[in-house]
DNA sequence: ACAAAATATTCCACATAATGGAACTTAATT
DNA sequence: AATTAAGTTCCATTATGTGGAATATTTTGT
């Protein structure tokens, strides 16, 4: 997991206790937080009241239960249009999936954990922040490979530790080494593959979007399942995609100083 | 703007200064937040630093400029998942989509705004970002009336006060008496209009996801064009929209005791 | 219906951690 | 090189958060 830290005063104290009670699968009493928390009643109590004050938590009355709050879900709408690539992505993504006909991802890199931003399905249409938000291993999807092949050293360095290297198929990568190669050959070519490598069946062609120093800032993948497709039937739309993930850079490149 | 007691310490500063980044349209400066600030040089330092340890604010270096950042998001997917009406409305408004192929909306209320939490877009993917974690108005929304009008007394009262009551169009709603008056009538009916009330050429039917006290958790929308429809011809989709309502509430009131 | 247990909330003497004015350092500008 | 602005650090002061323990409330068992 990510090391913030946690030594950051009361906010990240109260950060912290969000943490936990986002890892709950539901709504959760006070006592149970107490129960995993670090922090003395007392404190935890008044961290609590403060949070849902800010509507950072919210209350049940009902069954005296904590959730996260809706005020989380209106920031991160804030975050997400105004430091995510989703926004300038959007109608390109929009035009790919018409092209293309395929479940796509739209990914960014965050401390070495893949975290996706927008998605286009398949058949029917959008089902956002079901995907915006969620995060994924770096070392076993298509769109991580891809960032991480276009890291700057240093960085990809930082990133490749921060990898579980957790084996979630058989054919997933499980050493940094043969990950590295394998990162070179993406370079080579511009395209990354997910051969079943996080989740058995699925399989995904992915492409960076690089900056103008040849950076990755974030990365495009075309997603299927092997009863339906292979890598090799899926390398048809390569073009395509990536001259979106061009084209995606280009407006990047332009949106950061509009005027 | 809702009114969240700034005087709960630390915390409620931190989250302040969030909000304030928030609204800005793009990454902002150090010294930009601190001339819209309330606080002093040192303290805001120290407030910003802190989040931005903690990824709640992202901090580029190129730049110098500080945005919200992708904590933000990770955490609200969270709340998404364990709060909201979301993932247990997913399956029901993927088949709305495809019985009507019109676009739909998923809504909650918070604090007498509507929060959108989840959308599918007709056919053609047009207009409008993404909409999850977007807010709206109550008092000229489809969905924000339905809300309203099955809510408990007290509560309604308390919503009422928070709207703007801002006229959006010529036909919204400005007065706290008329839309009184009206929230009996969609009682009566169980359905909710928008009639160009919020954005001249969109109007939309809206239906209340009730739970076992009848009171509103929710509601869902159907929306469309002047050009393309009528409230008349969206009618036609009544009773698929109020199944779909119940389908959900049926689904919501299970969800909470699952052991 | 009542006691016992579990859970939630408040209190308060104490110490830590946040405060903010001012000094200092590092870019940008001319 | 001199001037201004932006960003960062210092440190004595004090406001804020701390947490053990007491109290209140709700839940559970008999």
């Amino acid at each position: 997991m990510s090391n913030h830290a946690a030594g950051d005063g009361t906010v990240g104290k109260a950060i912290a206790v969000l943490d936990q009670i986002a890892v709950c699968e539901r709504p959760v009493r006070f006592s149970e937080i107490l129960k995993e928390s670090l922090y003395p009643k007392a404190t935890l109590y008044r961290l609590v009241q403060t949070l849902t004050n800010q509507g950072m938590l919210s209350y049940d009355e009902e069954n005296g239960t904590y959730a996260l709050g809706f005020r989380l879900v209106k920031l991160a709408h804030s975050a997400w249009r105004q430091s995510s690539l989703a926004p300038i992505a959007r109608s390109f993504l929009d035009l790919l999936a018409t092209e293309t006909d395929e479940t796509l991802h739209l990914a960014q890199m965050d401390n070495g954990q893949v975290l996706y931003i927008d998605k286009r399905n398949a058949g029917s249409p959008v089902e956002m922040f079901s995907s915006a938000g969620k995060t994924g291993p770096g070392h076993c999807t298509g769109v991580g490979k891809a960032i991480l092949a276009y890291m700057a050293p240093k960085d990809q360095a930082k990133a490749l530790t921060r990898q579980s290297f957790f084996q979630y198929t058989k054919n997933t990568i499980i050493t940094e080494n043969a990950l590295k190669s394998e990162l070179v050959e993406i370079v080579k070519t511009g395209l990354a593959f997910d051969h079943e490598e996080h989740e058995p069946g699925i399989i995904c062609i992915a492409a960076p979007i690089l900056n103008s120093h040849g950076r990755a800032i974030g990365a495009i993948s075309l997603t299927s399942t092997t009863s339906r497709n292979t890598i090799q039937s899926l390398k048809v739309h390569t073009e395509t995609l990536k001259n979106t993930a061009m084209n995606i850079a280009k407006a990047a490149e332009s949106w950061q100083f509009p005027n």
